[in-house]
DNA sequence: CCGATATAGTTTACGAGTAAACAAATATGC
DNA sequence: GCATATTTGTTTACTCGTAAACTATATCGG
């Protein structure tokens, strides 16, 4: 797919960029979506409305704002998210009456059947290991990128 | 600086986000792109532009497409960034005479300066260890990203 | 109570990145 | 040679993500 990368950058100088951990990251994850693109043509959503309709399925009536903190996803960008959910008929939000500021998010029927639907090949997409990483290269990677970003890891 | 993610994270039912790959880049990126935003406050660049001055510095007259190639920068995107750093007189831009539609870049004199002036705090900013890495996880970290990436590693 | 402050989410205006159409120069094949 | 295809970079129109201002509700201190 993308197998003009290493080539590219081999015939370049790039000095103090080849231990870039930015730099690094930016590659893996052009990658990571290019693959996640190709795996989900069709499903119509980005890797961040997946993961979110994945936290919305496993905390119903999960808030709004507590959503966005947890997937890093700021307010102005989760509210049309959110919309663009309403309109195709995934999620429902609802005010709860001890905090009308507030607003919850369910999965409708059709969202649990899309879901359903999409999770399987999101599973697959997530088991093929990337690049020429070992399957135990690919277990470390996972774990010391937890660990960077302070999350915990699980079995 | 971003102390809120773990718990906002832990307070969630995250499911088979926990091991993905791409969610984990993107959670590892935005946590590098802010301290870089952090580090240099003021210089006016970002970490793409930052990567292109520093490829350029690195190879003087490098043509623009390949500029582009190797640092996974679209030509429309990069039409803009070096249009930007010419108004601000940092590289100069000069058609060969052996192919008239390309481009050669070099850093002005103003770009060196600029370069030099920042690349110890890009220096600084890159020895940083993130979260609660030690450093050897943190040069393993690298390697699995190069690994990945299908970029050779370097001494 | 009630004014000040904080919080939840939305709107608005803008910047960064992209794909697709485009223009110019070069290479190819008869 | 000359039509055709390819390559190089630019323009245009669009989407995505953001910060800042805004609305509505809730909390706090007197």
């Amino acid at each position: 797919m993308n197998e003009g990368l290493a080539e590219a950058v081999r015939a370049v100088e790039i000095g103090p960029l080849r231990q870039s951990l930015g730099f690094l990251l930016r590659l893996a994850q052009i990658e990571r979506f290019e693959r996640f693109y190709a795996a989900f043509e069709g499903a119509g959503l980005t890797p961040g409305a997946f993961t979110a309709l994945i936290v919305i399925s496993g905390n119903p009536g999960i808030r709004q704002g507590h959503l966005g903190r947890s997937l890093q996803i700021k307010p102005a960008n989760l509210t049309k998210m959110i919309r663009n959910f309403e309109d195709r008929g995934l999620v429902s939000r609802s005010i709860p009456d001890d905090d009308r500021r507030a607003v919850e998010l369910v999965l409708s029927e059709a969202g649990r059947r899309f879901l359903a639907k999409h999770l399987p090949d999101f599973k697959k997409h997530e088991s093929e290991i990337p690049g020429r990483l070992t399957q135990g290269e690919h277990r470390e990677l996972i774990r010391l990128l937890c660990k960077m970003v302070d999350m915990e890891e699980t079995k």
